[in-house]
DNA sequence: AAAAATACATACCTTTAAGTATGCTTTTTT
DNA sequence: AAAAAAGCATACTTAAAGGTATGTATTTTT
């Protein structure tokens, strides 16, 4: 087997472990030894491939939860912009929580949450960290300005601050999902973002 | 001196220094000795007056953050029942952001902040955390309520999800402002939360 | 005034974490 | 084929956590 690919797989099988109990535990919960552990090598193996814990955040935030997002939230909102722009919105904060597994409710979003948990304690992850948000938060933005141009979204509308809203009332109810057992707080979240979102439209 | 206020105080002393370093630093990245050093104390007299960090835990929830939510948002609720109800919704939900710190921007909300961290991992806090956040959900649904019934608020207005809209998205963006240094994200949360009260408004 | 209980300090134990040093095996290079 | 390097395991070090056991001075009770 050729060692650069298996180099790479490995490294992969890390960063994936890694992310996978970050999500479950959250970061500072979670040890090396436990990680290596799930992945049945050895901390040999992890001190070969990267320097500490820090380098292994940064890489799931940047490669695990940056792709999370995209595939989540941004590239839908890039691949269909023939769609009517509301009802795109409307599809991307709605439809996706209702897609839900009963773990990813319980657990909540896995990049709020380390933004949550680790916040400004660790300096090394805030640039990832605002890197991620701002992509999307671009995004966003983007897409309500092209729906401003098209007529379905208000002119007297920011586009900066609707995407803000939008991004933070969704994280702020994934998070305080995570105390409940129920989806109450998910279906009040889905009226209200509906009406906020049909305010925004012509 | 009496022994039994020696003893609430130093109890006292010692949830106050728990919830200081629990916000600046995580429940989980602050330890017991990190405590008992900022008191003055010793590990002995922490472990005479709780049981273990769950405990003080609970405690400071119980203690701290419920009462910091109920001055900030349940008592003006109450206390000012004769204002008109979009114009007190207002007034909490954006005159408390432009008050705040720069330490209270940058750490973010500590119930939120302890809701992320631990979630769902340690379950002797949900119920603490629930509380709370349930009894200023109630309040503010009986605020909007009234709101209704006062002919201020739409009646086709759910109050449970407003509710919820509002403290969600609230609570959402102070939890992602962690990682910015500006206030940005804040303004513009601002001006849509304006919007989202002005649309539920008569 | 003696006994009991309280408030706290000191010293200790156990576990577990992050990280390092080293050694072995398999590839890759020369 | 020999040398070098990569991939990984094993064994170790150090630090620090949570928690306990015990000792002592001060109050409180009787």
């Amino acid at each position: 087997m050729d060692q650069k690919l298996k180099s790479e797989n490995t490294q992969k099988l890390i960063v994936k472990t890694s992310f996978e109990m970050f999500y479950e535990k959250g970061f500072n919960y979670t040890s090396i030894p436990d990680i290596m552990k799930k992945t049945k090598l050895t901390k040999g193996a992890f001190y070969h491939h990267f320097k500490n814990k820090l380098e292994i955040g940064k890489k799931v935030i940047e490669d695990i939860l940056s792709k999370r997002i995209h595939n989540g939230f941004i590239a839908p909102l890039i691949e269909e912009k023939k769609r009517n722009i509301p009802e795109l919105l409307h599809y991307v904060f709605t439809e996706r929580i209702k897609s839900f597994s009963e773990k990813e409710k319980a657990l909540g979003c896995p990049a709020n949450n380390l933004i949550n948990e680790i916040g400004c304690s660790i300096h090394d992850f805030r640039e990832p960290l605002q890197n991620l948000m701002n992509g999307w938060h671009k995004v966003l933005v983007e897409t309500i300005e092209s729906g401003i141009e098209r007529n379905e979204i208000k002119k007297d509308v920011d586009p900066s601050s609707a995407a803000t809203m939008l991004i933070c009332s969704f994280e702020g109810t994934r998070g305080i999902r995570k105390i409940y057992d129920d989806d109450k707080l998910f279906e009040n979240y889905l009226k209200a973002v509906k009406i906020f979102i049909k305010t925004i439209s012509t």
